[in-house]
DNA sequence: CTGAAAGCGCTAACAC
DNA sequence: GTGTTAGCGCTTTCAG
């Protein structure tokens, strides 16, 4: 549907857009054939294809969608629910899902809530008053009343967020706990910390991770009381800091911790650095998701990594694919979670 | 328009969604009352508009943003084309957006480019099929043919872009240039770096922040050849790293660099790491932008400030009032670029 | 292979 | 203060 820029003389101020109308007159055929040319329908024939095709170049004439959706009733955008790219694993993740719709003809929708529900509320209004085709989740507030707002015949898609309300497309979050852990125990870590992570409202994700950090330690024999669990999630990142400054201080302070998410994980770093507690060395980190950052030199995370591009992938499939009422209904889909051992981990001190 | 979420029946699948008709029936009102009552007229009976909100609340009645748009020839939506989020800052600034354009009833349709041109002109072309109010720019390819495509009526601002063909919100990026490498004169520097950013399509910003650049330099009475000027845009990671490599090594390489831009500084960190020359006693690294990575006490980036948050107050604002054409045509707005030392930049080796 | 006409859901004159 | 009606631009039967 791309046009030469050449042929169309630059539109006017003030004068109204080009309709079908426009185009038929200009052509000498009637609008129905215009819509068939348009929508590359095979019934036309070759000369009238090129007298229309000739007509919309010179008009400048472009489909108003919003008719279309309206005669359609139905429409080619996604809604996008994301809390806040401040965290990269969402917005690299936004990116890659709005490559892949635009790859399947479809366009993305945003909508961001800062993690506050109330937000997140007017958000997925805002989206189902425009129709968008199918909902994505890429951060919940873990408010499922929400859900009740949405259409059954609008898919409602969780990315990275595997839950009990709705198909989504995520990780073993319970095996990259333990994954993690695993990992720190078998250095010979004992004392242990868990971070659960920002958006700390989504209880299933939490507990999964959470579960699967208990689950090693006690197959290491090691008690796994709370003492050395945080959550920081939704807390003013002054408070956020309090509380990993009081985590790594003192007497009975880890010599290891595991974070739910990368940007937890670099903040659990900055703060050690600053309590002149040097990784490895002093405390070993991994965090989860792998995310560029993770990656960088100076950074070097140990890290569960969740396949961002994937997810994008197999959630705008699935999205799409339940727009389509005859196909079976869908169903969550579980990655296996794979460890990325970089430098941010070590034997504790005592093992050295 | 946020209803409870417990007055309306969950919708049945294959019961159309309700509309005003439905509405009104239901109410014992016309259409045009309960339009309306939606649209928070004044001119309709406390009692009236009681009813008509009730039987909303029952029905799950939303309107359809299709047709409001078809017959008011005009949308809420904003059009964003973004390069992609890999580097934070669009990431962060698209967030920004996002959020005051909801503020100010508009959503966001955002369209990425992976600044590829192509992919451009198919995303402006997407955006203005749905009749986008506004378009905003945060990557642009270049190509300023694009912009033909935009009929007059539609605002197309540039965010971080200052250009000649179009309206934007930028830092002055010139004095920006001058600014970071003033700074790595003071401290000494002869031989220092310039890096060109990842979006080298841009002549304009290129060439600002490089004057900036090479007016330091003269006030300082260096020769500013372009011995050690490098572009490394639009170019795959592998042989981005290769030039960046090339320009690390050798006796006459430099002992600063700026970069203009945080990531672009970030990989020159990384590669210098892995040439064992460490920052900043081997080399002074200055960046642009400010992006949240650069303030980590592992990164500790010294960069010139770009207000992201107030780019896209700015931007949506200018977008927005861009729609009324009574106002006064669009103004680029410059502002006063800030520079943040941080421990990246110190004396070169002989001066200490 | 092409054209005429109905109608998607909404708003805004205009009548009452 | 409320109702009637036309029409926004498009697609899609259904005739021809």
């Amino acid at each position: 549907m791309a046009r030469s820029a050449d042929g169309n003389s630059p539109p006017r101020a003030g004068s109204r857009a080009p309709t079908v109308i426009d185009v038929a007159r200009l052509a000498g055929v009637s609008k129905t054939t215009v819509s068939a040319v348009i929508r590359e329908q095979t019934h036309v024939s070759a000369g009238m294809r090129e007298r229309v095709l000739e007509a919309i170049d010179k008009l400048g004439y472009r489909p108003n969608l919003s008719a279309r959706s309206l005669k359609l009733q139905r429409t080619d955008v996604l809604g996008v629910v994301a809390g806040d790219f401040f965290d990269p694993f969402s917005a690299e993740l936004t990116a890659h899902i709005e490559r892949h719709a635009a790859a399947r003809g479809y366009r993305i929708l945003l909508a961001t809530t800062g993690g506050d529900p109330e937000a997140e509320e007017r958000a997925v209004e805002s989206l189902l008053e425009y129709r968008a085709a199918a909902l994505m989740f890429i951060a919940f507030s873990g408010d499922w009343q929400i859900l009740r707002l949405v259409p059954a015949q609008t898919p409602a898609i969780f990315i990275a967020y595997r839950n009990a309300h709705g198909p989504s497309i995520a990780v073993d979050d319970e095996k990259g706990g333990e994954l993690a852990t695993s990992h720190l125990v078998e250095l010979g870590h004992r004392r242990i910390a868990y971070v659960s992570t920002t958006f700390a409202g989504q209880p299933e994700l939490d507990a999964a991770r959470l579960n699967g950090y208990r689950r090693a330690l006690q197959r290491a024999n090691i008690a796994a009381s709370d003492e050395l669990v945080r959550r920081v999630g939704r807390m003013p990142p002054q408070e956020r800091r309090r509380v990993l400054r009081e985590l790594l201080s003192g007497a009975g302070r880890p010599s290891a911790a595991f974070a739910a998410s990368d940007i937890t994980a670099v903040e659990l770093m900055e703060c050690a650095h600053r309590l002149e507690l040097r990784t490895p060395t002093d405390l070993s980190i991994v965090g989860f998701d792998d995310i560029a950052l993770a990656g960088l030199e100076m950074v070097s995370l140990t890290t569960v990594a969740q396949p961002i591009e994937e997810f994008a992938r197999l959630g705008v499939g699935a999205a799409i694919a339940g727009l389509d009422a005859s196909l079976p209904k869908l169903e969550t889909r579980l990655i296996e979670p794979k460890l990325v051992v970089r430098r941010s981990t070590a034997p504790p001190p005592e093992r050295r």
